[in-house]
RNA sequence: GCCUGGGUAGCUCAACUGGCAGAGCAACCCCCUUGUAAGGGGUAGGUUGUGGGUUCAAAUCCCACCCUAGGCUCCA
């Protein structure tokens, strides 16, 4: 039922790709060399191409959504016709693009089918399509971006319209406010508006100032992953964040990964590079010592911050940043501990990720592309081993929709992603588990066996956060800002209804700061009513507010984030219940 | 890196085809002393991203670079 649901959907939009091809082709004749357009799972696009120095922007949508709404008017029936290569070599002659598609056509051996709209319209298509362009009422044309022709960076670029299209009024309303809805939970924009963090031109782009609140909220979040880690069987380690280029050749970073390093600089004749990885440091402490297969599992977890030279077109608020700290650690372990590892550190994901309030979570497991060899390393017999350990691991804890990236592996190993689920639907991909079998091999590690012989650990990298900036980023946008109280930079703002309350306020304030509470006193020279809109705008969970009365009695009016409801009681009452709710990591 | 927009006060944004750079919020000062989402008045704040060019005159036009947005490619 739900497919089927898509796949109209789906028809629906391709169609409304056509309705506007159809529409700029008769805005623009002789300008527009249309390429390609399918559905996409939001709605639509279509790639084309432009000449005679037109340019389309999004102050042109107005203009073209009238010119669709004209050709739905016409009610223009979707026709398909059968043709021969000739006919479909002389139909769309003067666009390379439909030619290229035609040959392939021809080499599968396939029909060529194409689809009129009216007597202007003809596009090279599969179809289907609906019955007539009387049935596309509710589209929107959404942005205009570049895209290289066939997804490949080596084609010319192209001109892109994203769109989409829904069988009903209402449902297009719907989506469109969703949109509002997911700019308005921007990180980008409340990282301003709470003053959390910013990135500066000059210090560098891609690289993060955490503000007072903002550092708050990553300590937070810091403290509570080591301490879970440290109670896991973890030991914390510390690393610098330069090493020598040595280093890094001897790890593969050198040879596989070196256009995302930072170029290196110069030291006393040594070449020294920012590090765009932690491990190579966990595995010159576990070498520095002779192991024995007593001493496996080893855990070295870090908060651990690395450096990678991102193309500058693909930076973005804190999701996709140049520097930043991952949550990172590094299980060593024989080969018969090696699913319990694993099984293990999934569990911890589970944990993690639901402390944080993510509910849904898909998994993905990523392999390596055996035609695609020269992107990865090691032998087949490793990777086979490894892919066949993860699985195992995957099927024993029972994770749900286990989806397989064919390619997608690290260039050391194959991995398992946690997908989560935002608050409102948008998939994020957070935590990775990988198995490396290259770094164990490259520096040689080694640990003693019951035998008295020399063998070679596993290694599992993994991060469950992922880094820092980015799960913050994702957090923030999950949240819209308003955190639950044990995450909140600021928990409570006491709000003194005029001067004379002031004094109490800061009695008040000593005796949160003793209960380990993070506060603020809102007591400028502005109405209450004022000071209760900056706390709401700031999204702060707790409100007391003390005014003549509540001194008297010696009580305080506490309120919630959101709410207009208002409880008068002692202070240590309020103290009982925000500590339990904070302990317990409650959502407000 | 590529395509198309954009960069104006701390923030959000104005300034018609080149002609004195402006508003709201924030900041600061004064008044109000506040009872549940913006009380009132005033002050200050700018080499219009940077560098060059065209022009009597440039925020506005041209060139280069930097940053940024939406995408594309990429994300070990």
């Amino acid at each position: 039922m739900e497919k089927e649901k898509a796949k109209k959907l789906a028809i629906l939009r391709h169609s409304c790709e056509h309705l506007l091809m159809q529409a700029m082709l008769r805005l623009w004749p002789g300008k527009i060399i249309m390429a390609m357009g399918p559905a996409t799972q939001d709605g639509f696009y279509a790639d084309f191409e432009t000449r005679g120095g037109l340019k389309i922007t999004p102050d042109d949508f107005p203009k073209i959504e009238a010119e669709m709404q004209k050709i739905v008017q016409e009610k223009l029936p979707f026709k398909k016709s059968v043709i021969s290569p000739q006919k479909a070599r002389q139909l769309f002659a003067d666009n390379p693009y439909k030619q290229e598609w035609i040959d392939e056509i021809v080499q599968k051996k396939e029909p060529i089918t194409v689809y009129y709209t009216g007597d202007d319209f003809v596009d090279l298509c599969r179809g289907p399509h609906v019955k007539n362009t009387g049935e596309l009422k509710y589209f929107k044309l959404l942005s205009v971006a570049g895209a290289y022709w066939r997804g490949s960076e080596k084609n010319k670029m192209l001109t892109r319209i994203y769109g989409t299209c829904f069988p009903t009024k209402k449902e297009l309303e719907a989506y469109l406010k969703q949109r509002e809805e997911a700019q308005k939970r921007d990180h980008r924009r409340l990282g301003e508006e709470l003053d959390l963090f910013l990135i500066d031109e000059t210090v560098g782009p891609g690289l993060i100032l955490w503000q007072p609140r903002g550092a708050m909220l990553r300590k937070i979040i810091m403290d509570f992953a080591l301490d879970t880690y440290l109670k896991h069987g973890y030991q914390l380690v510390f690393t610098p964040h330069i090493a020598r280029i040595k280093l890094w050749q001897q790890s593969g970073h050198w040879d596989f990964y070196r256009d995302s390093m930072f170029a290196p600089f110069k030291a006393e004749n040594q070449r020294y590079s920012l590090k765009p990885m932690n491990c190579p440091f966990h595995v010159k402490i576990y070498n520095h010592k002779i192991r024995s297969y007593r001493d496996l599992p080893l855990r070295y977890t870090e908060m651990g911050t690395v450096y990678r030279f991102e193309k500058s077109g693909v930076l973005h608020g804190l999701t996709r940043v140049r520097g930043f700290t991952q949550d990172d650690a590094h299980i060593i372990c024989r080969r018969d501990q090696l699913e319990n590892e694993i099984q293990q550190a999934l569990k911890l994901t589970v944990y993690m990720l639901k402390t944080f309030g993510f509910r849904q979570f898909k998994v993905k497991l990523s392999t390596r592309d055996p035609k695609n060899k020269g992107k990865f390393i090691g032998n087949d017999k490793d990777w086979e081993l490894a892919e066949k350990f993860l699985r195992q691991a995957l099927q024993k804890e029972k994770i749900v929709s286990l989806e397989e990236d064919r390619g997608g592996a690290a260039f050391y190993g194959p991995k398992i992603d946690v997908v989560v689920n935002d608050a409102i639907g948008r998939e994020w991909q957070l935590s990775t588990i990988q198995l490396d079998f290259n770094l164990p091999a490259r520096f040689q590690m080694r640990y003693t066996d019951q035998h008295g012989q020399a063998q070679q650990p596993f290694m599992i990298h993994r991060a469950l956060l992922g880094s820092l900036e980015r799960f913050i980023g994702i957090l923030i946008e999950h949240y819209g800002g308003a955190f639950p109280p044990w995450l909140a930079p600021v928990q409570v703002s006491i709000l003194p209804i005029t001067k004379n309350e002031i004094a109490l306020a800061e009695k008040i304030a000593l005796r949160l700061k003793q209960a380990g509470l993070r506060y603020e006193i809102a007591a400028s020279n502005q109405t209450l009513s004022y000071r209760l809109r900056q706390a709401e705008l700031q999204k702060i969970p707790y409100l007391l507010i003390l005014g003549a009365k509540e001194a008297k009695a010696n009580k305080v009016v506490f309120r919630r984030r959101g709410s207009k409801e208002q409880k008068t009681l002692s202070l240590e009452n309020f103290l009982a219940t925000v500590n339990e709710e904070i302990a317990k990591k409650k959502l407000l």
